[in-house]
DNA sequence: AAATTATTTCCATTTAATGGAAATCGTGAT
DNA sequence: ATCACGATTTCCATTAAATGGAAATAATTT
């Protein structure tokens, strides 16, 4: 039998709890008690302890006809603290909405989060075809136009210690397969400012991004459009990149931060 | 010294995890360690190993240069997992921006939690001031458009069960100041299908709300809307009921619901 | 009605959380 | 620079609190 090790600072109860509320989270719909059990592996008396102490809180809810478990009330109201406290969100907004006036397309701010870049607001276009993204959602660092932009936004042994645990899965025939490949992209992205994504996520998508930077010149979010191919033009692609990236610098400035190298 | 003793089907640490979370979430701007140690009346050393417990997950974030602690991101990337579960949520986003262009104000969503209701959406309008309510905020049952809608939604008798507890604050002059008054508006409500606030909450402002069904008639959520007194005008408000009522009502038939009671 | 599966309760066992104390770090004053 | 004070972090003996097997109960299915 292998001995499951307590690794140091955890907390069992805790950790487990969280996995439990990360599960449960994931499935969407809900889950039962036993399914919960079995992925977890764990005793169904602990699962029921365990979830049952959460929903006392109202963290998880369990829907009495069915019995499934899903996330809760209280979750969502402790989760969104996160946006009251990143004010250039909020700050963001208008200058999302202005970005989405002037291109046309959806427009979406992104944070790093571990070694995948987070969706965190969205300001929508109009078209009826048109890109969404699920506050929330996360895309790969090496796939994504907010991805490529946060390794520019790095140094190269910054950006080289953030993938060494990546592995390149091929979501489409042009996403990059290699870091070599993908390092050699990001020095071009230095220089212009911006990233495109020209669909390595999706075919038939295109994204084009740029840093926000906050007062110690550090990228702390990144500004994205997103767009279906027949709208986001390959030639208007440079003029799009350079609205992109000065929207992204009218928040920097809003939010009273600088940018990396002005010298 | 008063022995505390842990309840029936609590988890301890998780407890005390949740109310660190809690607290720290609350603070917005962040707290640092001995603030929450105090606040929460707990040792220094316990505080520390549980937010750094939930500092590995990413729950809560220390800054480094200030030491404060807040809410992280896996916390709202959960948090929003609970929108996810509600297709009702993004159905209705529709219907509220279709709402925000004919009247022109601020319209969220709320739901029922515990005896208080939480906005759980919102579009805001385009206007310079405008109502604006972080998502997770509450507001009581008594002095708010879809706290009264929600319980005029119910019977008189559960209305009644659910204010059982509750104080009447007056958060103004025109705030609810005992239950028998606030159930003879509920009675007018009902027949009405929308609620008003009439500068309950926060002089200067008005709301009006409906109520969204499900298919066993049962009200899930409110939709509102809320502006200054200026603009949302004594005199229209009777056309902006029927209006708020109407896309609620549409709202309902989106999501297969049913009204309470069509003979 | 019986069988099967899922949930909940119980409780003896022992692990894992606890918090006091001491060490370390950080900051600002002298 | 040195000292002092407060905050943070580490350590570890103690024991309370979490654990999970088993049994009871409830809910489905056959």
């Amino acid at each position: 039998m292998t001995e499951k090790v307590i690794g140091k600072g955890q907390v069992q109860s805790l950790t487990r709890a969280f996995s439990l509320l990360e599960c449960v989270a994931d499935a969407g719909i809900g889950l039962n008690l036993s399914q919960v059990a079995a992925k977890m592996d764990l005793a169904p008396s602990t699962v029921h302890r365990l979830l049952n102490a959460m929903k006392d809180r109202g963290y998880v809810e369990v829907d009495p006809a069915t019995g499934l478990w899903s996330v809760g009330l209280q979750a969502f109201r402790v989760g969104n603290g996160y946006l009251q406290k990143r004010d250039f969100v909020t700050q963001a907004r208008p200058y999302m909405k202005k970005l989405v006036a002037e291109v046309g397309e959806t427009t979406s701010l992104a944070v790093l989060d571990g070694d995948q870049m987070t969706f965190i607001a969205q300001v929508e276009c109009r078209e009826v075809m048109r890109m969404s993204v699920p506050l929330g959602n996360r895309v790969t660092l090496y796939a994504s136009a907010v991805g490529k932009m946060q390794l520019a936004a790095l140094s190269d042994a910054e950006a080289v210690d953030l993938m060494k645990d990546i592995s390149f899965a091929p979501l489409t025939e042009r996403t990059h397969a290699s870091l070599p490949g993908l390092l050699a992209e990001v020095q071009d992205i230095r220089r212009k400012g911006f990233a495109v994504d020209e669909q390595e996520q999706s075919l038939g998508m295109r994204c084009v991004a740029a840093a926000i930077y906050n007062e110690h010149h550090e990228a702390v979010a990144f500004l994205t459009i997103a767009g279906p191919t027949v709208r986001l033009k390959q030639k208007n692609l440079n003029t799009i990149g350079k609205t992109v990236r000065a929207l992204a610098d009218e928040v920097t400035g809003a939010i009273g931060g600088r940018e990396k190298d002005e010298t």
